[in-house]
DNA sequence: ACGATCGATGACAGCGACTGCCATCAGCGT
DNA sequence: ACGCTGATGGCAGTCGCTGTCATCGATCGT
């Protein structure tokens, strides 16, 4: 038996989730949720680089899926349809748990500052997209600007998945904006 | 003659332009601000929401011509002309002041706390669009999904604008970045 | 088995952003 | 002259976040 209770990361993880939907972010203080986690304020900034990373700590994993998933995408497919591709596979990969992203949204929904960050965390994201189509040959400003329409894509079609009572296919929803930016930039 | 010299704001404004490219953002303190503008920390906080706020005061005017462009845009043009049309309108203005353009994106450019407030002021253009395009009759998704592509696109030529040693057309490089995103979405 | 080392944590001081509250004081209207 | 207003100063306080040092089981080398 360690000297500490294991999962110290996840506890704080745990812990401010449940404050910040209790109370709402800006009214949680770091003490009070190491206190819950059992831990001290120094200690969740050990494990977090700041208040509002603890809601981002999946960032990585799906920027990874997504990079991976342009990658091995199918050569004959153009850049949109590789990033479409990726987009699929990262929205399948938040459909697992959409309980949870749910929650989750609701608490960075109600946040500016939590808002602000999950912005950075999409840019984040189109610059890792928009690397990937350059390493499929994709020149720019062609690889910058698919990245950047995928991303908007992803944003519009998890907005609707998220707010739909009726639980859809987020994949499908990806798929049927990506239809309808197609259908809008082509003039309608 | 006043109690105090005129044009607080803009004093306070300056100093921190000032101070921010001479030390960069984090490396300079809100009261070194005000000294340097002749006032108090306390004062600066009744002119500016929080120490980043000094470097967008002018994104609400551009939302505002950005929205009004759109609104007299002729009916016959489609969600993207008009969206295009607002956004070349913006364009111009910027280029007004391209030199202050360009050091105030680099001292955002060096700050990740600067750029998530570039972000949310580029989500807020966004929704502002979408509304104005909205009110044009278009329907959603199509709306949310022109005004975060048009933002993509805007974000993309704001970014070669900015770079390009050889003055370009501001303007110019909106439409050609759209008609990028036209061929690409069309699948090449 | 024993001592050196390590790694996760606690404890504490300190800085800087931001807020609330009250005081000050020239100008302005009555 | 008198009181009100509006911009500012001064000050205390909270909270996010950091640097530094101490603590003490666990682990490794011998």
């Amino acid at each position: 038996m360690g000297r500490w209770e294991p999962n110290a990361r996840g506890r704080l993880a745990q812990a401010a989730f449940a404050l910040y939907g209790e109370r709402g972010f800006e009214q949680t203080t770091v003490a009070e949720i190491a206190a819950r986690a059992g831990l001290t304020e120094r200690t969740f900034f050990r494990h977090f680089a700041d208040k509002r990373e603890v809601l981002f700590a999946g960032a990585d994993a799906l920027r990874e899926l997504l990079v991976d998933t342009v990658a091995k995408a199918p050569m004959p497919l153009g850049p949109i349809d590789a990033a479409a591709a990726g987009l699929e596979a990262a929205g399948a990969l938040l459909q697992e748990s959409r309980e949870l992203a749910q929650q989750r949204q609701a608490i960075i929904a109600a946040s500016a500052e939590l808002r602000e960050r999950e912005l950075i965390k999409l840019a984040s994201l189109a610059a890792a997209l928009a690397e990937a189509l350059r390493q499929r040959g994709v020149r720019d400003p062609a690889a910058s600007l698919t990245a950047e329409a995928g991303i908007a894509v992803f944003k519009v079609a998890f907005e609707r998945w998220v707010q739909e009572t009726n639980q859809q296919d987020f994949p499908r929803l990806i798929q049927e904006s990506l239809d309808e930016l197609k259908a809008v930039t082509a003039g309608r």
